[in-house]
DNA sequence: TCAAAAGTGTTGCTCCTACACCCATGC
DNA sequence: GCATGGGTGTAGGAGCAACACTTTTGA
C-alpha cells in the first residue's frame, strides 16, 4: 500500500506558501470512514474526538482531505490508518454526501466509506496524534460532528441489508470461527435471535465455509469445531 | 425546482474573468446520469455525443460540473434538464467515480445517478446545444468517453438487483399500466421470460398495485385492465 | 371466423420454521 | 457431578414453479 506522507490530522493546520486556482470555484473532497466492529456483544463504532473547529471536541468518523492525486478508496485507507492505526480491513464505498451547508468552512464533498474490523486487530491507537479515538456501541454514540450521524445510521442499513446476500459477515471474524461466533455475528447485526440448528443448516447449505479440522477449546465446554471461507478473498453474492 | 442559469454543455467553454484560489489543490467534482428507458422492447441509455474536447466526438452520459452551492441531486437533474430535456424522472445516487486519470484535464471526481423514464415523457431534445442526443439500447452501445462505459455497466447492475424487492419497476411505466406492460419491464431487464400466471399471482399478492377499474383497449383483442401503484410517490423496499 | 393478447387454478416440490435433548469438557 | 456451551433431526406449512385452455376484441 502506497501511503502519501502529510500531516495525519484530518484538519489541515499548516497552509503551503502558494495557491491552487482554478477557473471556477471547486469544492473539496474528503472521505469518511465508518469502522464497525463486534465488542462486548454490541456493534460498535470508532470514532475521533476533534481537536480543530469546527466541531472542536465532538466525536467524529475518521476520515480527511483527499489527495489530489489520490485514488479515493486508498484516500479512505490512509486516513483510517493515519488516525487510528487500523490498516488491512475490509472497506466499501458507501454514498457520497454534499450538502452545500454540511461544513461551514467551505463547501466540501464527503465521499465514505464503511469498513469491517475483526475484534482482533483493534489496536486503536493511541497515536502520534493528540486526537482521542474511541470506540461507542452504535445505541450508544455521542452527538457527532457534522452529518456523521446520517452517515453511521446509512452504513448500519447498508451493512445490516448485506447480510442476507453476501458473505459479509465474515469480514468481523478470524480466519477461523465457530459456528456460535458467527452466528453471534447475525444476532447482534440483525438483532433479533436465531435458531442454532436452523442457522447452521442455513449457513452449511450453502457451501462457503469449511471445517477446518481444529477445535477452538475455550472455556468449560465441549470444544467446538472451528471454519474457515472457502473463498477467503472476496465478498461475494450468494444464491 | 429550482435551476441556476448557466451554459448547458457539459464542458465550461468561456472562463470567468476571475480566478478561484485555494491553500490545497482541490478536484472538480462533476454528476453524470445514466437515463434508462425501455424502447422497442430494449433496455436503453440516453447519450450524449460530446462537441469539445477531450474525447470530442464520442458519446457520453449526460453530466457536467457542479455549482458551487448545489446540491449534487440538483445538479444531475439540472444537467439532464439542459442536456437532454428530461426533467420529474427518479433519481438516485450510484456511486462515486474518482480514479486520478479518468479525465486527462484535470483531476475529476464524478458522483453519478441512475434515473428511469417512461418510454411516454422521452422527447431528447433537439435542443438549443448543437450536443447530438439518441438513445441506445444498452447491448449496442457506442465506444464511451472516459469510464462512463463502466458507470453504465454499474447502474444497470443496481438496476437489476433492484427489481427484486423494491418498487423500482413502476418508475419505467406509466401511471396506469397494464400487467402484461409491468411483466414486459421484469423480463427485459432480467432477459429472461417469465410465467403469466406465476408473475399475475406474485405481483398481486404483495399488495402494491390496484385496478385503476379502466381498460386498456389497444389492438384487436381483448382489453386489458389497468392499474396504478397503490403508494405512488415513492420506490419501496417490499417483503 | 380468425388472429392476437387477456385472463385464470391446481398440483407437487422445495425451502423455511418450530422445536428438545444428549455430548464433551473444565472445574 | 455439575455447569457451560456444542452439536444434532424431523415434521408441518408456506411459498414457488410448472403447466393449458377459455375469453374478448377488431378486422
Amino acid at each position: 500500500m502506497i501511503l502519501a506522507i502529510q500531516a495525519s490530522t484530518s484538519d489541515r493546520v499548516m497552509p503551503p506558501t502558494h495557491r491552487h486556482c482554478y477557473d471556477y470555484p471547486h469544492p473539496a473532497v474528503t472521505t469518511d470512514v465508518v469502522l464497525f466492529t463486534i465488542r462486548q456483544d454490541a456493534l460498535s463504532v470508532l470514532l475521533i474526538q476533534r481537536g480543530n473547529p469546527p466541531c472542536q471536541g465532538m466525536w467524529a468518523l475518521p476520515g480527511g482531505f483527499l489527495n489530489i492525486d489520490e485514488d479515493l478508496e486508498t484516500c479512505a485507507k490512509r486516513e483510517l490508518l493515519e488516525e487510528t492505526g487500523v490498516e488491512g480491513v475490509y472497506l466499501e464505498q458507501l454514498y457520497t454526501f454534499g450538502d452545500p451547508k454540511r461544513d461551514p468552512r467551505e463547501r466540501v464533498i464527503s465521499v465514505t466509506f464503511y469498513a469491517l474490523s475483526q475484534s482482533d486487530l483493534l489496536t486503536p491507537k493511541a497515536s502520534s496524534d493528540a486526537a482521542l479515538t474511541a470506540w461507542f456501541a452504535i445505541n450508544q454514540l455521542p452527538e457527532l460532528a457534522f452529518d456523521h450521524a446520517d452517515i453511521v445510521q446509512l452504513a448500519r442499513q447498508r451493512l445490516v441489508s448485506k447480510l442476507g446476500y453476501t458473505t459479509i459477515a465474515f469480514q468481523m471474524l478470524p480466519k477461523s470461527f465457530t459456528l456460535s461466533q458467527l452466528q453471534s455475528v447475525y444476532e447482534i447485526l440483525l438483532n433479533e435471535s436465531l435458531d442454532k440448528r436452523n442457522f447452521r443448516k442455513g449457513i452449511l447449505a450453502r457451501n462457503i465455509i469449511k471445517e477446518t479440522g481444529e477445535y477452538s477449546r475455550i472455556g468449560n465446554h465441549r470444544p467446538a469445531k472451528t471454519y474457515r471461507v472457502i473463498n477467503p478473498s472476496q465478498v461475494e453474492i450468494i444464491k
